[in-house]
DNA sequence: GCCGTTTTCGGCCCGACTGTTTTCAGTCG
């Protein structure tokens, strides 16, 4: 675990404790705001203090949390967090994570019934002793006992690969419920996260009993959570749960600003109403009249935007911010980046054929190419060391090259490239020599083994592959699976500044398994001013619908097309890539 | 605990739903 995981682990514990503790609530979110900063931060936190940076700069971190990490930096703990740590149970931090059960509740069954740990909470169910509690009852006990059944038999967040299409599926068929004007994903499937939590749906629509009924009765609805008047919740078969909201068409743009979060943008933009004698709910943005008793609409007064996003962040001063960039990382007050979308990409360049371990000849892959519009694909099999891969030998890497032309020579309207993606052994040499290597168009240079090196060892040797000038791009730089594999532990720092050094680009790998560098990567890289590559490392022709992950990432690191090398025009790119050839 | 061209103290976003209650606390997003 990176410094500064482990960190943000700290700071969200102490931040659960405290809240089981009852402490004031806003100490509780300020620790979990820190939590989330060090998270996000694509630099290591040693670094920082290292190279004498102020913490206290970013935005959340205090004097007090400073010194928490800087404790932690000289002594490996922070004592506040063993002291709070020794005032609960271990076990009820994992009872806090169940659905449904807060600190208030955990707190009670803790000291009313001896909860320590989930084992000792199934027991006092079954004695009966927690349906005795204040404001507890069968239904709240057995919907405990379906949350904690849920728990064991599923992972927590869904991949955005594995979301997006559920999505889609199911706003076609509610689309088609009568009176549905507009619908919509929101959530962090619309910000195009990693990984989400639930799926959020959200409908504008003249009939919403209509509506809630298609949705609570949709294919693949195994439980109903939640149903009410505007808003809906179930479970699929598969466990991901998807919410629904159901609103009139005139506050659908407010609705969708509110459930497309992120939860600390929508903070940051209340703020902003406030301060200009606005308030902003999901039905709109109102002028505060000072009654906060009943909630605006309520009281029929008329909103000063509610329709569209575009009205809502314009009445605040603010133009529309693109889903993507709603993190409250910066976008309320830097220039906002034209950023990089799907139909700006015009190149592959890494994709695999039947020659290693993909499923398309070189004419199929240059076909699948050619029918997206790209003016150029690069056939990238594997090296030699992959061998679980059919790697190439040198050989048969000659006799590939001389196939990939000759496709090239006999086909019209797009370039195709020899290359390869070679391996980075472990300590950093390339998997063909620098003459083989001389012989292909491109180079995309990736890791693929002993993904478990130290930083050091693993950022020089990422490096010596930025460096080499015969590379055009490092693949899935990390190696990291979503939500299954860490992958290297680098320097990003000293690899991106390399990068620019030496004009090789960081490839983010748009396989929605990889989406490898991930967003707070390419942020990085895009500000230090480094290329980026976006590839679908496609291995089948459906692998380039994967492109849309790709980008959606590169879009949450701020990328513009301008930074993309798959964005260039043909003449650009090609020049860019004969630029490291001898 | 954090933050400040109104503030270094006193604020800190807003509403729906559930399950328990006879008016609301807790949780969630």
């Amino acid at each position: 675990m990176s410094t500064n995981t482990e960190l943000a682990t700290i700071f969200q514990e102490m931040a659960d404790i405290l809240a089981l503790q009852g402490a004031n609530s806003f100490r509780v979110s300020a620790h979990a705001r820190v939590a989330r900063e060090l998270a996000d931060l694509s630099t290591d936190v040693r670094t920082l203090v290292e190279r004498g940076e102020d913490l206290t700069t970013y935005e959340g971190i205090g004097d007090k949390s400073a010194k928490k990490i800087s404790e932690y930096l000289e002594t490996g703990h922070i004592t506040e967090h063993e002291t709070l740590k020794a005032a609960v149970p271990a076990g009820l931090l994992a009872i806090l994570a169940v659905p449904g059960l807060g600190p208030k509740t955990v707190r009670l069954m803790w000291e009313q019934a001896g909860v320590t740990d989930v084992a000792s909470l199934r027991a006092q169910m079954d004695a009966g002793v927690i349906e005795q509690l204040p404001r507890m009852g069968a239904k709240t006990v057995e919907n405990i006992r379906t949350a904690l059944a849920f728990l064991e038999t599923s992972a927590d967040r869904v991949r955005l690969g594995a979301a997006l299409p559920v999505a889609e599926s199911m706003l076609t068929t509610l689309r088609a419920v009568p009176g549905v004007i507009e619908a919509a994903f929101a959530g962090s499937l619309r910000r195009g996260c990693e990984t989400i939590g639930d799926i959020d749906l959200l409908v504008a629509t003249t009939d919403p009993d209509a509506a809630g009924e298609a949705f609570r009765t949709m294919d693949g609805v195994v439980q109903v959570l939640a149903a009410g008047a505007t808003k809906s919740a179930v479970r699929l078969g598969s466990g991901l749960q998807v919410d629904l909201r159901v609103v009139e068409e005139a506050s659908y743009g407010a609705a969708l600003l509110y459930f497309t979060g992120s939860k600390q943008h929508n903070v940051r933009l209340r703020e902003r109403a406030v301060k200009r004698g606005l308030r902003l709910n999901e039905y709109g943005l109102f002028p505060d009249d000072g009654t906060h008793d009943e909630a605006p609409q309520r009281r029929g007064i008329a909103p000063v935007a509610a329709r569209t996003e575009e009205e809502i962040y314009a009445a605040v001063d603010l133009p529309w911010i693109p889903p993507e960039l709603r993190e409250d990382r910066g976008e309320f007050t830097a220039a906002l980046p034209d950023l990089i979308t799907c139909d700006d990409i015009r190149a592959e360049l890494h994709a695999h054929t039947t020659a290693s371990d993909g499923r398309l000849s070189i004419e199929a892959l240059v076909a699948e190419a050619k029918r997206r519009g790209y003016h150029t694909i690069a056939v990238t099999d594997h090296s030699r060391s992959s061998v679980l891969a059919n790697g190439l030998d040198v050989e048969r890497l000659r006799a590939h090259v001389d196939a990939i032309r000759a496709v090239d020579a006999k086909t019209k309207g797009i370039r195709v490239l020899a290359g390869a993606e070679v391996d980075i052994l472990v300590d950093g040499d390339l998997d063909y020599d620098d003459e083989t290597l001389a012989m292909l168009d491109l180079v995309v240079a990736s890791p693929h083994v002993s993904l478990k090196q130290d930083r050091a060892k693993a950022t020089a040797r990422i490096l010596a592959a930025v460096r080499h000038p015969l590379v055009h791009i490092i693949g899935h730089p990390t190696g990291r699976f979503v939500g299954r594999r860490e992958g290297l532990d680098l320097d990003l720092d000293v690899i991106i500044a390399a990068a620019v050094e030496h004009d090789t680009a960081l490839e983010i790998n748009a396989n929605n398994v990889r989406l490898d560098l991930r967003d707070t990567h390419v942020r990085a890289a895009v500000e230090a001013g480094a290329l980026i590559a976006i590839n679908t490392d496609a291995h089948g022709a459906e692998h380039f619908d994967e492109l849309r992950y790709g980008v959606l990432t590169g879009r949450r690191g701020w990328l513009t097309a301008d930074r993309c090398v798959n964005a260039w025009p043909a003449r650009r790119l090609h020049d860019w890539i004969a630029a490291k050839r001898p």
